[in-house]
RNA sequence: GCGGGCGUCGCCAAGUGGUUAAGGCAGUGGCUUGUGGCGCCACCAUUCGGGGGUUCGAGUCCCCUCGCUCGCCCCA
């Protein structure tokens, strides 16, 4: 029988790979905690009209990219390819918007069908912000502050902000067809890809990767120069919001967003260490996109940040700390055992030490019932500080046998010494015992 | 959707048309039911991602396909 595989693009999480996962789930949950940010979780499923609507059908997300197919029941599903929609329908369909404002944030995998390379996958996963019915500038500035520091924490270095505003839609709609009147005038000597996009999505042909083509743009009218009075003031605020609090950004006028929703603030945190998809985080303004999902016209911003480019950052940032510092699952304690009696005691006893009042253990027991040496072998390599070493006649007088498991000279080397069952279950800070604090 | 590179054991990896597919790590059992980063012994790919073809003979050449990977597109 050939062995079945995932599906293409469907990553597996080994036990390696989890703990920095639950690092940054952990740090993110914390920075959310301590800034009156909610957590919201909404389906994985949705119907296809939610993002056709929502992030609009020239796209490419929703054009080629989505995972739709019929149910039993004939509807339309769509396996959510961005997490915004999803939130302001939940939030439109609970009424969440006319009890004001709210702060939500979520987490999950999306889902696009592209095709897979560094950095992308087709089930991916994210975290995002969502601030919904604030129009002042400072919640854009609280909105990146969140991520920036939450970025910052994680120790992921070589990041870099940057910022754009796309104005109000009569600004981007003024500009747009300047923008094509010009491209048009110019067509002769753009890329082919940017030709197309005269017609599609000229906006982004700002950001083609086309040298040529980029070198022509410096002539091209600017985002900058089109937006009206109100914008420009709106956008120096949030500006001056991100000075005041120390946060660096590069203004990017060739910055667009993919996503139709988007308008004034749009900003992207990227690193120089990810290759092709160096966008960490990627977020900005929707005010409109409330009421084009039917809700009561609800201004808003909000971001995404991709786990899988942060894992990635995270795992090369800590390569160069010690073992000790890189997350793990390694026990506190590793229980060696023979013997009946030793064998029943070790299982009485981890299960103690997994509800000791006060410091409860992370306790592994060998179940393999190989020899001592084998055990101790495999009690090294599991990462535990100690090895409980249990036999028949431990069982008998209530002592155990307890081995400091100390890293060094490249392996990990054991010490040995005695301590009495009572002591190992009250010791109030068992973890900090060194050899010599031992009874024997 | 388009282009480049690559697929030999869980991981690393030799092999480039000739008979039985190196080796290392990990794993399992033993020497050894009782002690320390060991050591020794044994086991661990009827088969080289899959399928066709060329050939007396294919892991090695050709075609298709699947997958991985990097880039384009796009995005987080």
């Amino acid at each position: 029988m050939k062995p079945l595989q995932s599906l293409r693009g469907m990553v597996d999480l080994l036990p390696g790979q989890t703990p920095f996962w639950q690092r940054i789930e952990a740090t993110a949950r914390d920075h959310f905690r301590r800034a009156a940010v909610e957590e919201i979780r909404t389906p994985l499923l949705e119907v296809t009209e939610l993002f056709a609507r929502g992030i609009g059908e020239a796209t490419d997300v929703v054009g080629k990219e989505m995972y739709s197919f019929e149910d039993r029941g004939e509807r339309h599903c769509t396996l959510r390819p961005e997490g915004t929609a999803s939130v302001v329908r939940a939030a439109i369909q609970h009424g969440l918007v006319a009890q004001g404002p709210q702060r939500l944030w979520y987490g999950g995998p999306m889902f696009r069908y592209e095709r897979p390379q560094a950095g992308r996958q087709r089930q991916f996963h994210q975290i995002g912000l969502e601030f919904l019915g604030h129009a002042d500038p400072r919640s854009d500035v609280e909105a990146i502050a969140i991520a920036w520091d939450l970025l910052m924490d994680l120790g992921v270095g070589g990041l870099s902000l940057e910022l754009n505003s796309l104005g109000s839609s009569d600004d981007r709609l003024r500009y747009r067809s300047d923008l094509v009147t010009w491209l048009e005038a110019h067509r002769e000597d753009l890329d082919p890809d940017s030709q197309q996009r005269i017609s599609t999505n000229p906006l982004r042909v700002l950001d083609s990767k086309n040298a040529q083509t980029q070198a022509l743009l410096a002539g091209a009218p600017t985002l900058a120069d089109a937006l009206s009075d109100e914008s420009r003031e709106r956008f120096l605020r949030v500006r001056q919001g991100l000075e005041a609090l120390a946060i660096p950004f590069r203004l990017n006028p060739r910055l667009v967003r993919g996503l139709d929703y988007y308008g004034h603030t749009a900003f992207e945190i990227t690193s120089s260490q990810l290759g092709a998809q160096a966008t960490v985080c990627g977020g900005g303004r929707y005010d409109g996109l409330v009421e084009q999902l039917g809700g009561p016209p609800t201004p808003a911003v909000g971001w995404a940040l991709g786990m899988e480019r942060l894992v990635l950052l995270l795992s090369q940032a800590l390569q160069d700390e010690s073992a000790e510092q890189r997350p793990t699952a390694a026990p506190d304690l590793y229980v060696v055992s023979r013997g009946v009696e030793g064998e029943a005691y070790a299982m009485r006893l981890a299960r103690q030490c997994r509800h000791r009042p006060g410091e409860p253990l992370a306790v592994q027991v060998d179940l393999s019932g190989a020899g001592f040496d084998k055990q101790l072998k495999r009690a090294r390599r599991s990462g535990a500080r100690w090895a409980l070493l249990l036999g028949d006649e431990e069982a008998a007088n209530g002592t155990v046998r307890l081995m400091l498991l100390v890293a060094g000279g490249g392996g990990r080397r054991a010490e040995g010494g005695e301590i009495q069952m009572d002591r190992l279950l009250s010791e109030t800070d068992f973890l900090a015992l060194s050899i010599d604090q031992l009874d024997a």
